[in-house]
DNA sequence: ATCTAGTTTATAATTGTTCTAAAGTGAAAA
DNA sequence: TTTTCACTTTAGAACAATTATAAACTAGAT
């Protein structure tokens, strides 16, 4: 991914791409696999990665953004922490306990037969799947 | 469920059978349907019922031996909240996000025609599907 | 009835997240 | 350019969910 479309990204997300939010983009986006973070333990990493230290805030604030405007997708995990993924796509997940690790599965890796009808005047807006793993 | 279920699901728990403990297990497991809930609104349902406050920290420490001894799940749903779940055999839910409603979905409603393999050396603990609504 | 390990409780501590308000900054206008 | 101002960043406060603590209480064995 280029530098012009960390700019797309952010424009599109309705942020001015200023320093910090051009690193964190540049962290989010600039890998050919798709990752996923806590904001915890992003932070964790930016520190590592670079010397000046970003606020807890303006990570909470660029990541909800991305969110909002669809550059992130939110992974329902079992406890207490929100997971993000910068997989935005339909897909699934393993999710290992062991190392509350996650992996993506792609959508057509999983076929549902069989699927009940919403309830009452609702509908339905996405399934997803979740493979808990063991060793 | 009768009052000797009751002692038994605390005396498999665990727990003595306190006060307490009887008061959350009979509101808990004296019921036709599946009950979903959090710990927050859990305490409400308590206070409303009878006269007696009963400790926010009685409330975590019995439903947490609940689950741990088995006889509550904790279901995954997006956010902070953690929601349990009385319904502990193998089943999914749906999620209406408008009034973070869940709804129990029987094992046999779903039928999954092909999943993918676990990744080196691990094993599959269990499938849970996950079907967001929306209006 | 007495004793003791287990229990309840109010409150403090902790953790993840959001809010706030003051200081700082990008970029449009002059 | 320089000015200007709405948008940003930041540290710290506030908040919410959960867990820990320690003193008072209690079930059940003796």
């Amino acid at each position: 991914m280029k530098k012009i479309d960390i700019l797309k990204k952010l424009r599109s997300s309705k942020l001015r791409p200023t320093k910090q939010r051009v690193e964190i983009a540049k962290f989010l986006f600039e890998r050919e696999k798709t990752f996923h973070f806590t904001v915890e333990s992003l932070n964790k990493l930016l520190i590592k990665k670079s010397t000046s230290k970003i606020a807890l805030a303006t990570i909470y604030n660029t990541v909800h953004a991305f969110k909002t405007a669809g550059h992130l997708s939110e992974v329902e995990v079992r406890g207490n922490k929100t997971y993000f993924d910068t997989n935005v796509s339909n897909h699934h997940h393993f999710y290992d306990s062991e190392n509350s690790e996650l992996i993506d599965i792609d959508a057509n890796d999983i076929v549902i037969q069989k699927i009940p009808k919403a309830p009452n005047g609702k509908k339905i807006k996405n399934v997803e799947v979740f493979i808990n793993l063991k060793n």
